[in-house]
DNA sequence: AGCACGCCGACT
DNA sequence: GTCGGCGTGCTC
């Protein structure tokens, strides 16, 4: 007796196990691992991936598999490994590991409907439910007057019974297509028949005859200049016959793209190249990363190392970090490999994702350029991946499960034996430290190709301009420096570096700002719809007229920072033309790149944005970049924040003179002393990683010690803080003697949807069997979770200490 | 998770 | 007798 073992659709830490269930007969030869399948849970049918087989089960009340979602499977055999692989190391559910892995189209959606099971009259007010109808969703139900007793009665009498059903949100796009619906002879004989009026029948049937077996119909119209009309003429007279085809959808059209040839490379390119050659060649497994400074040609490597994966008959993954803001590096993939080339990011559809991901499964592609979750890409014959910008920290994954597409991306790498490519200009201090040690084999390209040297960087005292007499955003240096460009007639761009993405409201005269009344957090303005919005709970609430503390009126809104810098530019600099870019400008799909292509057509003379204008632009026309507020990163309570700030500035600086003409770049900032802004002035990452490496050392955090953090959430504010402090002492008893535990500390946000927060850190070296331990104590607190609402999470090298 | 089942208290 | 509201155990 054939039985497969499934891991259902149901997250909890209970049902995170396989379930037994007998494959009947008409499944038995098509059933493979990784398939996607319906099962009967409980009184339930919910979707399950098979993960093995068996011929025997220790339980003796099997029942049936349903049904068979996939004709071939959606997870290969190394993905089903991974995904336990994930589920351990980050300690999340195995579904949840497995559903990470595919395109969210995949998920299941779950109904349930009540149905009619007999002709007699039921009693009024369920008839008056069902409306005639057999079978209704069962929220119309619970949406009625009706008891469920009554329902119950029903059910048990046969009239009515629950129907459970498995939805799939799958979309396929189709399109119509035409083809002749007789023999070309008979084709021809029609033809004569047609009456002399009856010009466009006949054009479009000699079309036929002469030219094509079948068309998609939109393309016949346009060919033949015709329309529906004609087509459904001839299908009326039996000549032609239209039906229903699939097509992927394509989000690029590959047309769109000129192809480009492999570039001569610099000696150091070469010297880059020439071991990630031979690894590639061998079979082996390494792990690589370039240090190349912006413009030293680091995508040319990969297209390169790219290209000889492929003339072995292998795969290549490659993951930039939010690819939307990078058109550039489609184009550059795209260009390259023409439409072998799979594009994967969260600016697509779910039905082009799909559709993306389908053509990777079905091998029709042998490239997948994509954000994080492209790392699981399910090819089979992978021959490298390639991580670029490897220290953003965007790579780490902020819900379940928690992973970080580095750690994935390196264990495929092994398992595949092939090699991966950290690529970056301001490399992650635990790359480096690891690239040091010779963990990862490291190389370095200190040269930019077009041999120009890095841009000037002045550092501005803000202090001694406020001192000066200079109370605007804008030092004087920046003005002259701004206003010098312009009559160049270059373009400039000006960073707001600063994390309060949101607006929030403030009463003026006594400093109250309007917080969530369920969370300790301030309101989101939505300019809009004159609302304030909590981005952690739904609530809601209209602006207040006065303050509901002092009942002042002079309340007031604080922009996104950008609002208020372009409203003082164009009062400084009422002649430029300014485009803003920031969370409220580019909201709606593709202004992103609608703002970037205006400012590239020189349609403006200053790009004013936040972080999300350092990465990846290529202008050639800016010469000037200017960082407004270079520290504001460095006060967060975040132990990566100067390296965060190193990385920004080294980033933003590589915007300028990119091209001819030379840039400048100018830093303000009320702190020129600090060793991240310093350092980033003369692009000295060796020192500064030296410089940082000791803090970290000296602090106890990563690379020196990994990190792992527990938070626990209640309603009760004490029951949070004892259940944490308990976690703590259980860990401490647990833990060797060089572990810190640190806590019961009051998360940076303290309270969210009326739960309190706390949490508890673990820094440790050496504690190989961390995991096993966590999941002991979540195991003891399963019953309070279950009973108690509490709630524990657990993030195994955190980015965000949230 | 989400379901059934059982016990309890309220209501009429 | 009729109803909803929890707490609890279970799902191959």
């Amino acid at each position: 007796m054939k039985i497969a073992k499934v891991i259902v659709d149901v997250p909890a830490s209970s049902t995170n196990q396989t379930f037994d269930y007998f494959v009947p007969e008409k499944f038995m030869d098509m059933l493979t691992v990784g398939m996607r399948v319906i099962v009967p849970f409980g009184p339930r049918k919910i979707m399950g991936f098979v993960v093995d087989f068996t011929s025997e089960s220790s339980f003796n009340k099997l029942k049936d598999i349903i049904d068979v979602l996939d004709l071939t499977p959606v997870l290969t055999a190394e993905l089903l490994e991974l995904g336990k692989w994930v589920a351990n190391e980050t300690l999340s559910l195995s579904i949840t590991a497995l559903q990470a892995m595919l395109p969210q189209v995949l998920k299941s959606q779950y109904k349930k409907e009540l149905v009619r099971m007999t002709d007699e009259e039921l009693p009024e007010d369920i008839e008056h439910l069902f409306a005639g109808r057999d079978y209704i969703p069962f929220e119309e139900f619970e949406s009625s007057s009706i008891s469920y007793y009554q329902l119950q009665k029903l059910i048990e009498t046969g009239d009515i019974s629950i129907d459970y059903l498995v939805k799939s949100r799958i979309t396929k796009k189709q399109v119509t297509m035409v083809k002749p619906a007789k023999d070309i002879f008979l084709l021809e004989e029609a033809v004569e028949d047609l009456s002399k009026s009856a010009k466009k029948q006949k054009q479009l049937l000699l079309f036929f005859i002469e030219y094509v077996h079948e068309m998609e119909q939109q393309v016949l119209l346009k060919k033949v200049q015709t329309t529906t009309g004609t087509v459904k003429a001839l299908v009326e007279k039996g000549l032609l016959e239209t039906y229903q085809k699939e097509v992927l959808r394509n989000p690029y059209n590959d047309d769109d793209f000129a192809r480009t040839t492999p570039l001569e490379l610099t000696t150091e390119q070469r010297e880059a190249i020439q071991p990630i050659n031979e690894t590639i060649e061998a079979n082996k497994h390494d792990v690589f990363l370039i240090h190349g400074v912006t413009g030293s040609g680091k995508t040319e490597i990969y297209l390169q190392a790219i290209q000889n994966v492929l003339n072995k008959d292998k795969e290549a993954i490659v993951l930039v970090p939010e690819i939307s803001l990078t058109p550039q590096m489609v184009k550059r993939f795209k260009g390259r490999f023409g439409s072998n080339v799979a594009v994967m990011h969260s600016a697509l559809s779910a039905g082009e994702k799909y559709d993306e991901w389908r053509r990777i499964l079905r091998k029709e592609v042998k490239v997948v350029v994509g954000a994080r979750s492209a790392v699981f890409a399910p090819f089979e014959n992978l021959g490298i991946i390639i991580i670029d910008e490897e220290h953003e920290t965007t790579y780490k994954q902020e819900d379940q499960p928690r992973y970080h597409a580095r750690d994935v991306a390196i264990h495929r790498g092994e398992s595949n034996h092939c090699p991966v490519i950290l690529g970056s200009a301001t490399p992650a201090l635990e790359s480096y430290a690891r690239a040091s040690k010779g963990v990862y084999k490291l190389s370095t390209l200190s040269e930019r190709t077009n041999k120009k040297a890095m841009p000037e960087v002045e550092i501005i005292d803000m202090r001694n301009e406020l001192h000066a007499g200079n109370r605007t955003m804008f030092s004087r240096a920046l003005k002259d420096k701004i206003d010098k460009c312009l009559e160049k007639g270059e373009q400039i761009v000006l960073m707001l570096n600063r994390r309060g993405y949101s607006t929030f409201v403030m009463c003026r005269d006594c400093g109250h700002v309007k917080e969530c009344p369920h969370c300790d957090i301030a309101l989101t303005f939505h300019k809009n719809s004159n609302q304030l919005k909590c981005h952690y709970c739904s609530y809601e609430e209209s602006v207040p007229e006065v303050c509901p503390e002092c009942e002042s009126d002079l309340i007031r809104y604080f922009g996104t920072g950008t609002q208020k810098v372009e409203e003082s530019l164009t009062k400084l600099i009422p002649e430029a033309r300014v485009i803003r870019m920031d969370v409220d400008t580019t909201r709606r799909k593709g202004s992103h790149e609608k703002l970037l292509s205006q400012f590239a057509e020189g349609k403006a003379d200053i790009l004013l944005g936040t972080q999300m204008i350092a990465k990846g632009l290529d202008f050639e026309n800016v010469t000037l970049v200017g960082v407004l507020t270079a520290d504001s990163m460095l006060h967060l309570p975040d132990f990566r924040s100067s390296e965060k700030t190193f990385q920004l500035l080294t980033q933003v600086s590589g915007r300028a003179g990119r091209h001819e003409l030379p840039g400048e770049v100018v830093v303000q900032t009320y702190t020129p002393d600090h060793y991240s802004i310093e350092l980033a002035s003369h692009y000295n990452f060796n020192e500064f990683y030296k410089h940082e490496m000791s803090m970290r050392k000296a602090f106890q955090y990563p690379p020196y010690f990994y990190l792992a953090l527990i938070t626990v959430s209640h309603e009760n504010n004490v029951k949070a803080i004892q259940s944490t402090q308990q976690i703590a002492q259980l860990l401490l008893k647990a833990v060797g003697g060089n572990t810190v535990v640190l806590g019961p500390t009051p998360s940076a946000i303290p309270r969210i949807k009326d739960r309190y927060r706390y949490q508890c850190m673990i820094k440790y070296r050496d504690e190989p069997h961390l995991r096993k331990y966590i999941n002991k104590i979540k195991s003891v607190f399963a019953d309070e979770v279950r009973k108690n609402d509490l709630l524990i999470t657990v993030d195994m090298q955190p980015y965000h200490m949230m």
